[in-house]
Order: C-alpha cells, then structure tokens, then sequence
DNA sequence: TCAATATGCGAGTGAACGCTCACATTCACA
DNA sequence: TGTGAATGTGAGCGTTCACTCGCATATTGA
C-alpha cells in the first residue's frame, strides 16, 4: 500500500532558528508570488529567494499550496483585524460618521500590502485556500448587517440583508477598484466623500 | 539561431471543416475550463473532448494561451455586443428609466454563460490576454461618462469622472457578486429595483 | 481522374515542476 | 564535552504538460 500523500506538516518549529526559516519563506513567497505570479512561483525559487534550501520548506509546509495559504491566512488576518478593531469602535456611532469612517478603514486594510493583495486574489486558484478571502468578505456583510440592526430606526431600507449585501459589496467593490486599478484616486479625499454621499444616501 | 516561438497559427480555416474544428475547439475549451479549471485544462483533454487531435489544434492556436484568448474574445464580444446595443437604445432615456435597464442589461450580459464567466475572471491567469476583460469594463465607464455628460443638467454630482467609476464600478459588482455567489437574488426583481435606488439617489 | 493543397493525426520530445530522502550540520542539555 | 534531537541540504525521481513533426487522409479544381 503506498503512503497517502502528505497533508500536514512533518515538524511544526520549536527553536527560534526554525521560526525564523519559516518567517523568512513566508516573506520570499509573498516577494516571489508578486514578482512572478503564481505560476512561475515555483517551490524552487521561493527557497533560493528565502536563502534556504527545498528540503526544509518542505519540512514546514507539506505542499506548495499549503505555503500559499500559509501566507494568504496571515495577510488575510492582518487585514481582518485592522477591520474589527474598527468594527468595534463604530458600533454606536452616527451612520454617516459610521459609513465614512468604514470605507476609510476599508481601504487602509487594501494598503497594507496593494501587489500581494492583488496576486492573492486574482491569480491564486479558487477551490483550495481562496474560500479564506471570500469568508473575509462575509464577515464584513456580516458586521455591516449587525450595524443596520442596531439602527433600523434611522434606516431607510426595510430589508436589511440586501441592504447589507449592497453595500458591503460597493464598498469593497469600489476599495477594490480604487486599489488595484486607479491608486491615484486613493490620495484625494474625494473617493471617501464620494461613496460616503452614496451609501448614506442610499440607507437615509 | 533558434527559430523565435511561434506567436501566429500556422494556418487560418478556409474549408468548412476546419472551420468546424475551430467551433468545436472552442466549446471544447469552454467545456473543460469549466470542469477542470484553468491549471487542469491541458491541451490533449482539450482536443479529446474536441474530438480532434492535439495536432489540429496547434494547427489553429499557436499555444494554450492562445486558444483561452480566443474563447475570451468570443465570450466578451457576445456580452459586449448586448450591452453597447441597450446602450445605443437608452442614451435619450430619462435617468431613471435608463439606469434600471442598465442594470437589467448588466446582469443579462453575464447571465450569457455565468460559468465560464466566472472561471475566465478568476482563474485565468493575467499579465497575459485578460486585459481583454478589463477593456470591457472600461468600455461600460466610457459609456456612462459618455451618458451622463449628455445629461449633466438633470445629474447632481459635478465631477462626472468620479461619478461614472463609482456608478460603473457598483453596478458591474453587484451584478458580478450576484451572478456568482448569490444566484437566488436574481430571480426577485428585488435586487434591480434597489440597485435602481442607490444608483438613482445618488446621481439626482 | 489526378495531383496539389488543406486538413487531421498522435507518438514522441524536452523542459519544468513538486516533492523526497539520505545525509550533514547545529542546537539543547546532561 | 558528548549525544540525541532538531534543523538544514540539494541532487534527483517521477510525472505532467505544452508543443512538434513526419505522415495519412480528405478536398479542390483542372
């Protein structure tokens, strides 16, 4: 009977020297991954950029795609906390206070790593690890249909999950945009006020 | 020298059947990028489930790239051409009518084949023929500045630039976002109708 | 009818890649 | 200082894949 394959690590690092091994690939895949795509991101190249060897990779990560995820978990992590510590701020404040200050934190979540973000979402395939982006954006629904609970009296539209679904999908939608494709937008204060006047509009 | 890589098919279809070939291969293509995925979509399942040899395809595509281009073309062209002539029928609309068939005609277009849709946007790889996805959507932006330049009395915003990328981007994620993770809302007229009202709220 | 041209075939080639494993080096601790 | 455990190494294995090429078959037009 052969071995089935592997699907966990065969060490998890106990020494600080083996901490930073894995500190330092998970760095050269995100280099690798947004200087070469995911493709041309080979197991082999991520190792010679992190200065380490295969073998040890794989010592830590099982698959190439588990290295990804590895990577896509503590990005996607460092973008969802920066979110729920404002989430958490916000819950008593005025909707257009509320609304700015969401499509603010938004974006600074898209800038904390603009290219890395941008690999991770259009070129990692879908169906293994992707799911963790997607569950970031369903808690974001989810923050913003608690919100609007909390707030129907002030709220215009009655149902409240397609409101939720609108405009959590325009603000991550036009973040997303802004991000990736027009950064020069993102220096003016116009796109915040812009969408501020959308979304309050639309909920008022 | 080494003979450059081939960039051009060798040869383009005079006969019928070659013609036939080249049909048959491209619903092939859309069929297995389906199934499989853009990584597990090789050449030779390509030509199997053509029903043709790996030969004749490279006798047409020049590479694998190649081949997932012209799908892309053909996919784009066919929403392309159903949005563009809704355009053309909607440019001395009154706004509101005009921006709830936009909307009706966003989602129709990518109702046309939501499945390839969705495995062409989000697995084929970029930096190659994608840019091609994104011309359209550049294109809908043109033709809402375009729309509401003829009709800057009647909209409130003043910078009409910032006005079509916030309306072009909602709509097409909306549309997007519902076509591909909640098909359900398609079906209440709901959705259009919402859309409608935040798009309409905030340009009057 | 027949030759020139267009189309179709698919075993085979070479390169790339993910991953393993036998061995070397370093560390923790007595 | 010695020893077992932890960590690190990289040549090479097996596989997959895009793509080629020499040849077979079908079509066209004279």
């Amino acid at each position: 009977m052969p071995p089935r394959p592997r699907t966990i690590a065969r060490k998890i690092p106990a020494q600080e020297r083996a901490k930073a091994t894995v500190d330092v690939l998970l760095e050269a895949t995100a280099r690798i991954l947004v200087k070469e795509g995911y493709d041309h991101a080979s197991t082999t190249r991520i190792a010679e950029a992190a200065g380490v060897s295969v073998g040890s990779l794989y010592q830590y990560f099982p698959s190439k795609e588990a290295l990804v995820a590895a990577l896509i978990d503590r990005h996607m992590a460092a973008m969802t906390t920066m979110i729920e510590e404002k989430a958490a701020e916000l819950a008593m404040a005025p909707l257009a206070v509320a609304v700015r200050e969401a499509i603010r934190v938004m974006i600074a979540a898209h800038r904390i790593d603009p290219r890395l973000h941008r690999v991770l979402v259009e070129q990692v395939p879908r169906l293994g690890r992707l799911q963790r982006i997607e569950q970031v954006e369903s808690r974001s629904r989810t923050l913003v249909r608690a919100y609007l609970e909390a707030h129907k009296d002030e709220v215009r539209p009655r149902d409240l999950d397609m409101a939720a679904f609108l405009t959590a999908h325009v603000v991550e939608a036009i973040t997303h945009g802004a991000v990736l494709h027009e950064p020069a937008l993102l220096d003016s204060e116009a796109l915040v006020e812009e969408t501020t006047t959308l979304i309050v509009r639309y909920l008022t």
